[in-house]
DNA sequence: AGCACGCCGACT
DNA sequence: GTCGGCGTGCTC
């Protein structure tokens, strides 16, 4: 009989020398124990180190020619990954330039990340060495921490180069932590009473602990620390009542369940004409386990969600299950009841506010079955979720889909990559579609429903666009041009709401001299510090270093120095300037920092108890508020002017959006668009909600500049402590690079990133645009292993496959 | 990453 | 000589 021994391990270290599988053998006690998916602790390296690993596949022999190490321990009873993301995992290394490692590490829940301790130990024999003594202080086993000082360190090195004490290596399993101590009794409810009343009189504690016990005796076991600090009862306390007999401690699996209260079940309503023909079509490819993509191109308040509940609903039928994905800041209460009223608890909602205990619970929930439905942002497309019958992205052009760190994975890519698994439709959905899908459906690639009819035919707001260049608007004081003044005076006079949008991206509130024209930055990033106002200091936005606000210019010692710049803080002071009655809300990075406040901002306002809600894009998205009938935008262009080839696109997008929040009820919506360039096609087009004019006369300017859809793009970063260094390596990579490429593709740079200094760092960036690039994808992987050793001596490359931002 | 090995200078 | 500095290369 030839047993299965061999296993191919990922181990837990992130490097590229590294990264591929490590074998090793299964003890015969943990055969059958050890299968592809589940996580392992292995010794790793000559000295007694131990990490985790993830078992990608296990077989018969190994063609390694030194000797296997075993495996020491089996972390998971069963797989944490199921064989489509073992496989999913080779893909998304290979294609994001990413380790394999961080990939598995990504798909599954932050508490599955093993941390890792050591402690130190006498040597046996050197346990009464003055030295040793010394050092553990009378312990037996002392912990090495991160922040153990240089001394130390040098004093642990000496201890263990003479062999007086040993290194333990522990590995530890984060997700055990939602087991809890629990404490319940064994005795009746009777016999609670009877011990209860046998009580001292003085015995004040216990006696509120037996009241608690019999008060909540249908709800034991209590976990000890509900106990503790809800009803305050010492631990001692319950000790005694445990020596007693009253009580006993347990271990509890506690689940989190964040989805409070399941809204009533809602019946879906009755579609339109547009929406009953997206249901049909996409119904019929879960039907005939068909993977192809829609894109639905539907204008705001079109109903797109009534079809994505509705397919949802037709997967559920099959006896299948259903993935949704939405962006982060349209995880509104509103959206997730509305999924939730349909759906009821086979819904999971996995969104950052989670800790990473409820997301580890919400995982489990999905990954054992419970769960049938799950919506989510950009990481919820790894959802556990098996026989998927429908995967659904709405906002599909939303950059946050992209994650900016390694893996820099596009949900859209992987969110493809599964429905081709699952032979399941992808459905994409938005009223401003990316360039890329909305060409892959011209192609063809994609089939294409479009959606132009409003909900009970609402009419789109009325749109003004005000040139800031007139003389009448730019001798005005602050930021508001008269007309908008106007209307919002008129909107607070009709007892309606309205919304001014701050498009602020690049432009922040930072510190410049009027005198000579100096700007405050930091010292170690080539960037300039921004005011904070709740920490009354300078930061910087990269490394987080802090200073004092000065007072006098440090360049020329005048005291002429000052904020430039348009803050959200500086508009809600114009406003409240404008209009004493009215009440402001806003909304911004500093205002919804903390957990759930975005939500509260939203409610307040959705409640009218604030008559103008002011913010930053994050006010764009998917709210629908009644009573809003005016939004203005301040600064239109701000983000036409960022040297990106996506700027058009991410103008119109947040124009069209931040328009459809204006009169989506019985009352017509009015938007009012403040710009320098009145005359832009980005500006004009979302101006008259014309998607299909902008996406043509985009199209055209991408393919004469050779962008994507046109063009795959790459970009390529390299970094150095010093600069010469940087600039040098990016040359040589940019040599390597067009050995491979042909005369179609096009190289750009190196040129410095706009923000070409990052905690000391220098970077310099290369932009390869190409048409078909199998080689290059090659060469790139081979360089990467190729500099390995680079990266010790600080080199770093970085690679960005269809890159959202270039900067 | 983290560790051992190994090759150099300056110390009992 | 040898202790300990750091550079190099390997980990199943």
């Amino acid at each position: 009989m030839n047993k299965l021994a061999v296993a191919s391990v990922i181990v837990d270290v992130p490097t590229m020398q590294t990264n591929r599988p490590f074998e090793y053998e299964i003890p015969s006690a943990l055969t059958d124990v050890v299968i592809p998916g589940v996580r392992v602790e292995v010794g790793f390296g000559r000295g007694k180190r131990k990490i985790q690993g993830f078992v990608m596949e296990v077989k018969k022999t190994s063609d390694f020619t030194g000797k296997l190490k075993p495996i020491i321990r089996v972390i998971d009873v069963k797989p944490v990954l199921s064989s489509e993301m073992i496989k999913l995992s080779y893909w998304l290394a290979d294609r994001t330039y990413s380790f394999q490692i961080s990939c598995l590490q990504t798909m599954l829940p932050n508490v599955m990340r093993a941390k890792y301790k050591q402690f130190i130990q006498a040597a046996p024999g050197f346990e009464q060495d003055p030295e040793v003594q010394q050092l553990l202080n009378g312990h037996l086993l002392v912990e090495l921490t991160n922040d153990t000082t240089d001394e130390k360190i040098k004093e642990i090195a000496h201890l263990k180069r003479s062999e007086k004490i040993n290194i333990e290596y522990v590995v530890e399993n984060q997700a055990n932590s939602l087991t809890r101590q629990a404490v319940t009794t064994e005795l009746s409810k009777d016999a609670l009473l009877k011990s209860r009343e046998g009580l001292r009189k003085n015995a004040l504690a216990q006696q509120k602990l037996y009241d608690y016990l019999i008060k909540e005796y249908d709800n034991l076991p209590v976990e000890s620390s509900v106990i503790e600090k809800q009803n305050d009862i010492a631990r001692s306390t319950l000790k005694t009542a445990e020596k007693n007999g009253a009580v006993k401690f347990v271990e509890i699996t506690k689940r989190r369940k964040p989805v409070g209260i399941i809204p009533e079940q809602q019946k879906a309503p009755t579609l339109t004409d547009e929406q009953s023909e997206a249901v049909s079509k996409i119904n019929s490819a879960i039907d005939s386990n068909d993977p192809k993509t829609f894109l639905i191109e539907g204008v705001t308040g079109s109903g797109k969600t009534e079809v994505y509940l509705q397919t949802m609903q037709q997967a559920l039928n099959q006896g299948k299950t259903a993935l949704m994905l939405v962006p982060e800041i349209s995880l509104t209460p509103q959206m997730v009841n509305r999924v939730v009223g349909r759906f009821g608890d086979q819904v999971a909602v996995l969104h950052s506010g989670l800790s990473s205990g409820e997301r580890y619970d919400e995982w489990s929930r999905i990954e054992d079955g419970s769960v049938k439905v799950v919506v989510g942002a950009r990481s919820a497309v790894f959802a556990p979720l098996k026989n998927i019958g429908i995967i659904i992205i709405d906002e599909e052009h939303e950059a946050s889909y992209k994650q900016d760190d390694n893996p820099r994975y596009h949900a859209r890519d992987v969110a493809s990559w599964r429905s081709k698994f699952h032979k399941e439709p992808l459905v994409l959905g938005s009223a401003t579609p990316s360039l890329e899908s909305r060409a892959r459906a011209e192609k063809g690639v994609y089939q294409m429903i479009s959606m132009k009819k409003r909900i009970n035919d609402h009419p789109l707001p009325h749109v003004q666009i005000v040139d800031m260049r007139d003389a009448e608007n730019s001798a005005v004081k602050g930021d508001f041009s008269p007309l908008l003044k106007d209307n919002i005076w008129r909107a607070m006079k009709r007892n309606e709401q309205a919304i001014v949008l701050l498009n602020r991206r690049g432009y922040s509130s930072f510190l410049m001299c009027r005198e000579c024209g100096f700007v405050l930055k930091c010292p170690n990033c080539d960037v300039s510090l921004t005011y904070h106002k709740n920490l009354g200091k300078m930061k910087c936005h990269y490394c987080g270093h802090e200073e004092p606000v000065p007072h006098i210019c440090p360049n020329c010692k005048s005291k002429k120095i000052g904020f430039y710049g348009t803050g959200t803080e500086n508009i809600e002071n114009q406003l409240n300037e404008m209009f004493p009655e009215a009440r402001v809300l806003r909304m911004d990075v500093d205002t919804t920092r903390r957990k759930g406040s975005h939500a509260a901002i939203i409610k307040q306002f959705g409640e009218h108890q604030a008559d103008i809600l002011l913010g930053t894009q994050m006010i764009a998205k998917g709210l629908d508020f009644p009573d809003v009938t005016l939004v203005g935008v301040i600064n239109a262009d701000t983000t036409l002017s960022i040297s990106d080839y996506r700027a058009s696109e991410r103008t119109f997008q947040l124009l069209t959006q931040v328009s459809g929040r204006a009169g989506r009820a019985d009352k017509e919506g009015h938007v009012i668009i403040q710009t320098y360039n009145p005359d832009h096609y980005a500006i004009k087009d979302a101006a008259k909600q014309d998607y299909e004019t902008f996406f043509k006369q985009e199209m055209y300017l991408r393919h004469q500049s050779g962008y994507t859809p046109y063009y795959f793009t790459t970009l390529v970063s390299v970094s150095h402590q010093d600069e010469g260094q940087a600039l040098k390596q990016s040359f040589w990579l940019k040599k390597q690079l067009q050995a491979v490429l042909s005369d179609q593709a096009v190289l750009l740079g190196p040129s410095p990133t706009m923000i070409s200094r990052k905690q000391n760092k220098y970077f310099y960036q290369i932009i390869v645009k190409y048409k078909r690039g199998p080689e290059l994808h090659q060469r790139l992987l081979e360089i990467l292993s190729e500099t390995q050793s680079e990266t010790k001596r600080g080199f770093t490359i970085a690679i960005d496959n269809e890159p959202q931002h270039i900067d």
